[in-house]
DNA sequence: CAACAATTTGTTATGTTGTAACATTTACGC
DNA sequence: GCGTAAATGTTACAACATAACAAATTGTTG
């Protein structure tokens, strides 16, 4: 079985500093700065595997008192989305962190990395954990049908709403 | 080229009068109710091939000096989604007739037709048409992939953000 | 350092999408 | 007709997102 899925028993401190560092390191290597708001933000949405709302972070921001306004986290998160380093969930209209380093562009480089950005995701509607992946033949098998009907792919959006092993583990067998 | 856009040129009268006819017949059969004011706001959304808002959706309502409340039309839009004749586009928040007839459900029968429902979409950037399709070697590539990760699949969402034919000949050739 | 430009953040207000809760009406079976 | 279930009306509100403009911060250049 792969391993998309985050395993409830990983470490995930060493999970969010591993991430963290592999942000500083997108940010100064594209030259985008990643400012102590923006990575508060991104900590908040490192902190678990399940997607978050942007007023959820907000909330996170102002629990020890803060007077943060709902479009600094907009704005904060736009940042990281560009960065490739957190993901909007349409289905969900909620926020993810990638999970896929190796997906932060660091520069003009190839492709741009807004949103949708070829990743598929994985949603558990139990637990609401998420699984990021990168599937060469969803991928194509996508971009070959819009080629028969004349269309040209920008941005697939592919986001699965199902079972995860965890959770499918625990209630049937 | 396959012929899932629809094109500019058909004859669109004929093909909101088919689909309204086989949305009775869908209901009909199903045993459920197609009232006047689901017809209506079926009409609407079937009045274009792009997808339309649900506060568009009240503003045509309304347009005559209605009092129409938004929780109106979205009770009427979750029955048609039941029902299977409108999808809900989450990357647009907007909502999209169905144009898969043999695909409303009248019964009790097989799968479930809620929302996701294994059809995939393709959204033109431009124009904002909208063709929907079901590719069965998209489907099986991400139930696959799924399957490899231990993941059980209820609702694949395949919304593909581009640029349709019309689009693409009128700029690109 | 001073002065300037560009980016980031703050502040206020508002727009957009979607539902909760409860009353009333309408359709259907007996 | 009468009771029940489904559909609709009414009011209020929750949740998500952005516009517009001011202020502060950062980086650059002389």
């Amino acid at each position: 079985m792969s391993t998309v899925f985050p395993k409830p028993t990983h470490d995930h401190g060493r999970c969010v500093d591993d991430a963290m560092a592999e942000a500083e390191r997108a940010c100064r290597e594209g030259g985008a700065r990643l400012t102590p708001q923006r990575r508060q933000v991104l900590a908040i949405v490192l902190e678990s595997h399940q997607p978050i709302g942007a007023y959820d972070v907000l909330a996170r921001m102002n629990a020890a008192g803060g007077r943060t306004a709902p479009i600094t986290v907009y704005r904060a998160l736009d940042f990281l989305m560009t960065q490739g380093l957190v993901h909007r969930l349409a289905s969900r209209i909620a926020f993810i962190a990638c999970s896929l380093p190796d997906r932060h562009e660091t520069g003009g480089g190839g492709g741009q990395n807004a949103q949708g950005d070829g990743a598929q995701f994985l949603i558990c509607g139990d637990c609401g954990t998420v699984a990021e992946m990168t599937d060469r033949r969803i991928e194509t098998a996508i971009r070959e049908r819009a080629r028969t009907a004349g269309f040209i792919v920008s941005a697939p959006v592919v986001e699965v709403e199902g079972t995860c092993p965890n959770c499918a583990g625990a209630s049937d067998g």
